[in-house]
RNA sequence: GCCCGGGUGGUGGAACUGGUAUACACGCACGACUUAAAAUCGUGUCUCUUAUGGGAUGCGGGUUCGAUUCCCGCCCCGGGCACCA
């Protein structure tokens, strides 16, 4: 045997599928098919760090796994390679971005070659080859067709440092994604796609996907799907109406004023109030950051004169504007409920507006739930919360025949007012004479059996707080002393548990601080929907007030163009006749100019503009004068269709032949950065829905399974970058260690979809695991048959495949070491026995595993070997170890047959000398046995 | 604030459907081999205790014969969203 010589072996091999190609696919109809897929990089001038591979490993592993199983994979690989370093490297040099970006993908493929991922090359996309981007900007144009991409004038986030307008998914916390440059707002015509336009799809497709849940979740979230109704308010005196949103027609008794946001249409149309132009000229002037933080105090001015009528009351109510009503989401105008609404809450609090509680919380007492056949009487009632200001005591009622402590309670009667009966209640129970009305805690619908009047009780209970003013009382009646003593308790045993009350949480809170109640509940002082559940009546209110039922969704249309040089051409001309006119096809692709001056202008052009060549053109339509479009797409416009590219790449007719598209696509799985999932990802299937209406594409999703990766840090857990100095280059490692280590120890160090960090101590053990691997091979040899080591093998087999369909890799890793450990206890093993371990990690270490196999003399390549299957039969073991427990607790261990009848197992446990220790001069109360696991004695 | 994850030895992390917590690996200690070291191999390694035994899966409760796992209430860390009516 050789010493194990990593740079030899890996290089060997590397030379062999270089010049052999095994990943090479065709489509080939014969066979079952199965696309993987992981996001292209964009190649930085800085290389490939050991965090870039960790997906490409785990997707190969999954790639050659369905190999071996006899699929027809497609994995393959490109460059996502328009974008800002290569732009910003070209503005400092004047060096031509394309040869940046040819250098630096040279590097990476070099790199990537180097660990053995089995990309099929000869698919490789380069985003910014104009034979690529040729069918890019054709997409455009069919968007542009449907009137789906489309300018707009709009206030756009402008990142002062680079110069460039950003879509709302790039700014993140007010700052510019990239620099982290504040970002400020512009106004400018934009080229925008209309995304919102799929939103509901976008939403509800997700269903029929795999994609990971949290993935799914955060894609619902960023859509922002939500129902409520559009309600008209008319103006008094004018015949002039706002629309309102709201999810929450429940609460339209409650609104006691309408804010419009600053920006909404009617107030710019009507602004003779110069206060109200000083104010909106100021919101204006705040970012966005300033404008949308939670945090900051909301501010708002009246429209003096102006009323609107609350459709559900007739009553007149005032309108505001406040900048904490947005303009682009709803219709930019809100009905404000103070009393169930937080917003509006704080609102009302600054500005003294009114408050109408008409949703109250439903509590039902489960202690003392309603029984069944009993009469429900339904009341109102009082609480009244008696507080003695002097030395922050309570009056409290102890009831002799019940075991309760209550505040004073009591009957609303008809038409009474609910103050007056609980300053009735307080004189009657507790004499008290003098004492002062504070504040309303709330109101509440208490559901519970009142055991002492045999009923069960519906009450709208009206919580008041009192102070008592002196000490001064009348004498009780005597009928009221014999149910009720009063105790003064201080303010520390007033809690939810020593009192009997529903309604505690509500009160306690409340003594403290008001608070708005945005739950559901029941209904009150809403005329005909008292005492419904509001839950229940949205809809039908909405229709009581001629409204609508509406979908809204948070999710904006995107901002398509960017005024930069290193992106794919706009393909349409502005013509002075015809305005903008879509290129000919034929005139595809429209390449990018030569420039002198890679850097865009102060005035927010893009350095195109400035090429007077390029831009002044003729219009294809009339012929007459036109000028070209100077802004440039996205970076995200190359990678939203690149997954269909690769199953055709070298098309020059269409962006990918029907044939092929209907073979591969969908792609079955997709791994990527959780950092994609609601720009790249969304973009990508919205542009695929897109394809798909239009009859090119043959799935309405493109991606069957979506999964995602954890970062790889840097020892010590910061971000691996650059400018830190912290990066790990695979090429150090692989000089080393070798890449077979590298692939194991980055599929070992932790679970998949976790960040985890880098820990170069920890890669000797992986390299020892290979090595182990390597030396097992001087333990062939004849074997006499071993049970138990068959069914070690077998469960290893099992594990390693179902651990590799759930990308558990580190423990299909850690299953095959157990394997290895148990082969090296051995004297010999089987050349069969050698082979299968050699199988199961062929995914994880291809280059080893490659030489091993024709070291032990097979023809053709472990990689197209077929995986192997387990036995059932083999993985169940002739003897099993039984823990046994007593009250819970390990007190012994044995072993037995393999199902070994209960009160066998039960007879041996309880003879055994360790568990009479335990039980002995003790009630045996009962035995668990669980077969083939365990037994559980329970002693008193 | 809301929505997702997560919290287990000195470290990275295992644990089926509620059933022997700490697999596997790193590190460390000791031993073998060696003139010596490295490498390799072997043994040990949650913790307290002389021991019988006790205690440990962020904290506090609960359900259960039995809880890292389920329920309730908190604390901390990571990620996403954030005035979306």
């Amino acid at each position: 045997m050789n010493p194990y010589d990593h740079t030899k072996i890996e290089k060997k091999w590397q030379k062999v599928w270089e010049s052999k190609k095994p990943n090479k696919v065709k489509e080939d109809k014969k066979k079952k098919k199965f696309y993987a897929l992981i996001e292209f990089p964009y190649p930085s001038g800085a290389g490939l760090h050991v965090g870039h591979p960790r997906p490409y490993i785990g997707m190969d592993i999954i790639a050659r796994k369905r190999r071996m199983e006899g699929y027809n994979v497609l994995y393959p690989i490109g460059w996502d390679a328009f974008g800002l370093p290569a732009e910003n490297y070209a503005i400092k040099t004047g060096i031509h971005p394309a040869i940046i970006t040819k250098q630096n993908s040279d590097t990476f493929r070099r790199q990537i070659k180097l660990i053995g991922i089995s990309f099929d090359w000869s698919r490789e996309i380069n985003t910014t080859d104009p034979k690529y981007y040729k069918w890019t900007q054709w997409i455009f144009l069919q968007f542009l067709k449907k009137g789906l991409a489309y300018k707009k004038k709009m206030t756009i986030n402008w990142c002062p440092k680079d110069l460039i307008g950003l879509a709302n998914e790039e700014v993140v916390n007010g700052c510019c994604e990239r620099c982290g440059t504040k970002v400020e707002k512009r106004e400018k015509e934009q080229w925008m796609m209309a995304i919102t336009k799929y939103a509901e799809r976008l939403d509800k497709d997700l269903d029929d996907t795999e994609f990971l849940e949290k993935i799914k979740i955060q894609q619902r979230n960023w859509i922002g799907k939500s129902e409520g109704a559009e309600i008209d308010f008319e103006l008094e005196g004018s015949k002039e109406k706002i629309k309102i949103f709201t999810t929450r027609p429940d609460t339209i008794y409650g609104v006691t004023y309408i804010v419009l946001s600053p920006e909404h249409p009617w107030v710019k149309n009507r602004t003779n109030d110069s206060e109200v132009n000083v104010y909106i000229a100021k919101i204006k002037e705040k970012t966005d950051i300033e404008r949308t933080d939670a945090k900051s105090e909301k501010t708002g001015i009246e429209l003096k004169g102006v009323w609107a009528i609350n459709p559900a009351t007739k009553e007149k109510i005032p309108v505001w504007i406040a900048d904490y009503v947005l303009a682009d989401y709803g219709t930019g105008a809100v009905m404000a409920v103070p009393a169930h609404d937080e917003r509006d809450f704080d609102f009302a609090v600054k500005y003294g507006l009114p408050r109408k509680e008409v949703i109250i919380p439903r509590l039902i007492d489960h202690k003392n739930p309603h029984q069944p056949g009993k009469e429900v009487v339904y009341r109102h009632a009082i609480i009244a919360v008696v507080r003695n200001p002097k030395n922050n005591t309570y009056l409290c009622l102890k009831w002799k025949k019940q075991t309760w402590i209550t505040f004073v309670i009591g009957g609303v009667e008809n038409g009474e007012d609910p103050g007056a009966a609980a300053i009735r209640e307080i004189r009657e129970k507790t004499g008290y004479k003098n004492i002062k009305l504070v504040k309303m805690l709330g109101e509440a619908q208490s559901e519970f059996y009142a055991a002492h009047k045999g009923v069960n009780r519906i009450a709208h209970t009206y919580n008041i707080l009192f102070d008592l003013i002196d000490e001064e009382k009348d004498v009780v009646a005597s009928e009221e002393q014999e149910i009720h003593d009063l105790v003064w308790t201080p303010a520390a045993s007033i809690t939810k548990d020593n009192m009997i009350h529903n309604e505690m949480e509500l009160i306690l809170t409340r003594i403290k601080n008001d608070y708005a109640y945005t739950g559901e509940g029941i209904l009150t002082r809403s005329g005909p929907f008292d005492r419904k559940e509001s839950i229940d009546v949205k809809k039908e209110i909405t229709e009581s007030v001629g409204g609508k039922w509406v979908t809204k969704f948070k999710l904006r249309d995107w901002v398509f163009s960017r005024q930069r040089y290193w992106g794919e051409p706009i393909p349409v001309v502005h013509c002075e006749k015809c305005g903008i006119v879509p290129l000919p096809e034929k005139e595809l692709p429209l390449k990018l100019p030569k420039v002198k001056n890679y850097a865009p202008s102060q005035t927010g052009e893009s350095p195109l503009a400035s090429i007077e060549k390029w831009v002044n053109t003729k219009c294809p339509n009339c012929k007459g004068k036109a000028r070209r479009e100077t802004d440039t797409m996205p970076n995200w416009a190359g990678s939203s269709w690149y997954y269909l590219r690769y199953t055709d790449p070298k098309n020059k007719k269409t962006f990918a032949d029907k044939k092929n598209l209907e073979y591969w696509t969908p792609v079955d799985w997709y791994n990527g950065g959780m950092e994609h999932t609601t720009l790249h990802l969304l973009y990508s299937r919205f542009w695929h829905k897109f394809l798909f209406d239009l009859g090119l594409v043959p799935t309405s999703e493109p991606y069957k399974k979506r999964t995602s990766h954890g970062l790889i840090l840097a020892e010590g857990g910061a971000k691996m970058s650059k400018s830190v100095g912290n990066v790990v280059n695979p090429d150090d490692v692989i000089k080393v260690v070798g890449a077979d280590t590298l692939r194991v120890y980055e599929m070992f160090m932790g679970p998949f979809d976790q960040p985890i960090a880098w820990d170069t101590n920890n890669i000797a053990g992986s390299r020892r695991f290979i090595e182990r691997i390597w030396k097992l091979q001087e333990k062939i040899g004849k074997v006499s048959v071993n049970n138990k080591i068959e069914t070690t093998l077998h469960k290893t087999i099992k594990k390693v495949s179902e651990d590799i369909e759930e990308m558990r890799f580190n423990t299909a890793i850690s299953s095959i070491m157990i394997l290895l450990n148990e082969f090296d206890k051995e004297e010999t093993i089987s050349k069969e026995q050698y082979q299968i371990i050699i199988q199961l990690l062929a995914p994880f270490a291809p280059h080893v595993t490659e030489e091993l196999w024709t070291v032990l003399q097979n023809k053709g390549s472990v990689h197209s070997a077929p995986w192997p299957q387990f036995d059932q039969n083999r993985l169940i073991e002739n003897n099993v170890s039984i823990s046994i427990q007593v009250n819970g607790k390990l007190r012994g261990n044995m072993t037995t047959p393999k199902d070994t009848p209960d009160k066998e197992v039960q007879k041996m446990a309880l003879n055994m000398s360790e568990i009479k220790k335990w039980t002995d001069g003790k009630v045996i109360k009962n035995v668990i046995v669980i077969k083939n696991r365990i037994i559980n004695i329970v002693i008193e």
